[in-house]
This record gives C-alpha cells, structure tokens and sequence, in this order.
DNA sequence: TTGCGTACACTCACTAGTCAGTATACTTTG
DNA sequence: CAAAGTATACTGACTAGTGAGTGTACGCAA
C-alpha cells in the first residue's frame, strides 16, 4: 500500500534520529535505518539522495524543536533572569541524568563530520546553535542587559561547555557548575541598559 | 632487520594520533594507520591487541604533552592571574586558526564512542580534562581565590565550551569570548582567599 | 495506463581481525 | 666456539562480514 511520501519521510527520519543520536553517524548503516522504519533500503534511497542527505535532515528536524525546548524550560520560570538560567541549566543536569542521554546532537555531528567542511549537516548545526544564541540576546536585551550580545555568546560558550563536560565525565553536575557561572556574569551586568539606548 | 619494540609502537602511536585526530576514530581504518607508520596491518597487530587498545594509546600519547603546552600558555607570562588566562585562550584560538586544527581530540573522540561506555579511551579522556581542571586549580589556589576549584572548573568548562564553538562555527573568536568571560568570572573572586583559610 | 512508492537481489569496496610462515637476533649446549 | 634451539619482529594472503549505493520488477492509486 503505497502511503503519502511526506509520511514515510517522516517515519524515515525519526528512525534517523533515534539511531543517529543514539549510536551516532557512521555507526548507523542506512540499513539500520531503513529497518527501524520499517521498510528497505531501496525505499529509503527513493526518498533521500545519500546518507548525507539523511544525516542533514536529521538535524534539520532537531533544530526547531530543540529550541522550543530551551526556550520553554526559560521562559516557564517566572523571576529573575538569574532565575531563569539556572532553571535552563538545572533542566540540562536532569536531561543528562537520563540513561539514554548522549549529549547534544548537533556536537557531536560537528565533531564527527569534521572533515567534510562543506556538509549541510554541519551548516544546520551552525544554524542551530546561532539562533540558540540570538535567543538569548532578545531575551537578555528586554531583561535590560547592557551588552545582551555578548552575554548570550558567553552562556552558549557555558551551555556548550556543560554538554561537553557531562559527556566526558558523565556527570550533571557539571551543568549546574555552568549555570552558577551563567547566573554570576549576567547577574554582573543588570540593569545598565538604561543608560545605553542613545 | 627486526626493530625495537618500543620504536616501532611508538611510530604506529604517531601515525595513529595523526589519522585519528585528523579524520575521526570510526573514518580511519587499522590499515590506514599500519600504511601510515609503513608497516602491515598483521604487525601492527602485533604491538596493539585491537583497534581499541590503540585509540586508548593514542590519547594516552596526548594527555601530558597537552597540560604541558596549556600550562606552558599560563606559565609564560608574566603578569596577573586574568593576563594569563586571558592568555591561554588568545593560544586557544590561534591554535583554531591553523588549517589542520579539528577541535580538541578528546572531546571528539568522547563523542565518537559515546555508546561504549567502559571504553578506556573514555577514561583516559576523563582523566585528562580532570588533570587539566587540576592544573588550574592550583594556579588558582597560589593566586589566592577563594574558591579556586569552583573557578577552575568554571574555566575548564568555557575552555571545553570554547573548543566546541569554535568547531561548530569554524571562528577563533569564541574562544576570546571565552576568555572575557573566563576573566571577569576570576577577577570578582581575586584576594579573598585570605579571610578563608581558618 | 501512467507513474509513484515499494521490495528483492545485487555490486563492489572496505573492515576488523587471523593464519601460517619467515628472517633476524639472542641463548643454550656439546 | 660452533651448532642448535628459541624468542622477537615482521609479512602477504586470507576470512567473514559490513558499507553505501543500484537495477529492475511489481503493485496500487488516480
């Protein structure tokens, strides 16, 4: 029974996903893939041109709903920004605490891929992390930051450095060492903006 | 002419740590590296009892010779705490200059074998980034803060965050962001120390 | 009846690891 | 001291399995 191609895609790459994330890219096969979804290898190359084509799209899927993630474990904590970035790190030392956690996606593609500069997959990555970042720069300027840009580069360097460190040392509390330091170099900073706006 | 043992490890561990750090763990083959150190792959499984034993030398090789040259970046100057840190991340991100730099070896390779979780690859990654953590530590500590593991470990973590931005967004300048940020954490701590120790 | 979506069976290159055997150097013994 | 034996360091050819990607045929829906 031939089903609508956007479903089986789909279905394609949520097996992606899983298995990527999971194992990672070159340790998944595109028949490991093709059997998690649930059909052949020859149906899965119908609806992607490569396994790169795959692994893009798998981060490509990651991007938005990561994001929304993040964004709702700050934005659900009524109270200071302080408040709010501790409550983002504490939810990624409870994220890392899960047996099936493996770190951030998008890392570890990058650090995989790290040999074909030009991959789309590594470019969605940028992507993500980028826009990470200009998510805490709004929400760091209406808080009254003076110099919100630069806060949110330093708490996505923290956010990043928490990932890395729990991956290698497989302890979350590494993300709680990173919050305490995101909270103390914005506390630092509050409420100078006012001067700023000429 | 049969050669030294040790000699002929060593070159397989140099052409190793040359393949592995340039291109990744699972994208290098054992017969890669035995062409590479110009030897057959039935000798180099003479000296390695398997692949894995030899990614877990290969980052053996790199764990004292990296604190070396770290501390080597802080030690060499002359001037006060945040000079040198400031310091190390200036070397950090010159180092991401160089065309042939992929990112921090055990951060990559963590990720890479993230689903075997005894491997001693692993440990031998852990064990360094602890080393190196201790190693600020106690620059912090004869520098007087007063809490100089929290601080080392915040670094550590900007350090780690550091190279995987500069790996994600191919820019040098994360790490001197990094560096601010490593500053100004450090410096709202300096000469408490002395009120501490009862 | 066209063409979309699927499956089976296949290619060919590569992968970790092994088998059996060899040349050289060191050690033992008559 | 010379011959025989033994450990060391090494090789080429191989196995058994996996990798990405493909040619072709078939069924179903519009």
């Amino acid at each position: 029974m031939p089903k609508n191609a956007a479903v089986t895609r789909d279905r394609i790459v949520a097996a992606a996903s899983k298995l990527f994330y999971g194992h990672g890219i070159r340790a998944v096969s595109v028949d490991d893939v093709a059997a998690r979804a649930g059909l052949t290898k020859r149906t899965l190359y119908y609806h992607f041109r490569s396994k790169d084509d795959l692994i893009a799209a798998y981060l490509a899927a990651r991007d938005e709903p990561t994001i929304v993630i993040v964004m709702g474990w700050m934005d659900a904590v009524q109270g200071t920004l302080t408040d709010k970035l501790e409550a983002v790190f504490a939810q990624m030392a409870r994220l890392g605490r899960h047996p099936k956690w493996r770190g951030c996606g998008f890392l570890r593609t990058a650090a995989e891929l790290v040999t074909t500069p030009g991959h789309p997959a590594l470019k969605a990555g940028s992507a993500h992390k980028k826009k990470l970042e200009a998510e805490f720069a709004g929400r760091f300027a209406q808080a009254g930051l003076a110099d919100p840009d630069m806060r949110a580069r330093q708490v996505m360097l923290l956010f990043d450095g928490a990932f890395s460190a729990m991956l290698t040392h497989r302890d979350p509390s590494y993300a709680e060492a990173a919050g305490q330091a995101a909270m103390e170099l914005v506390r630092g900073e509050k409420v100078k903006a006012v001067k700023r706006r000429a």
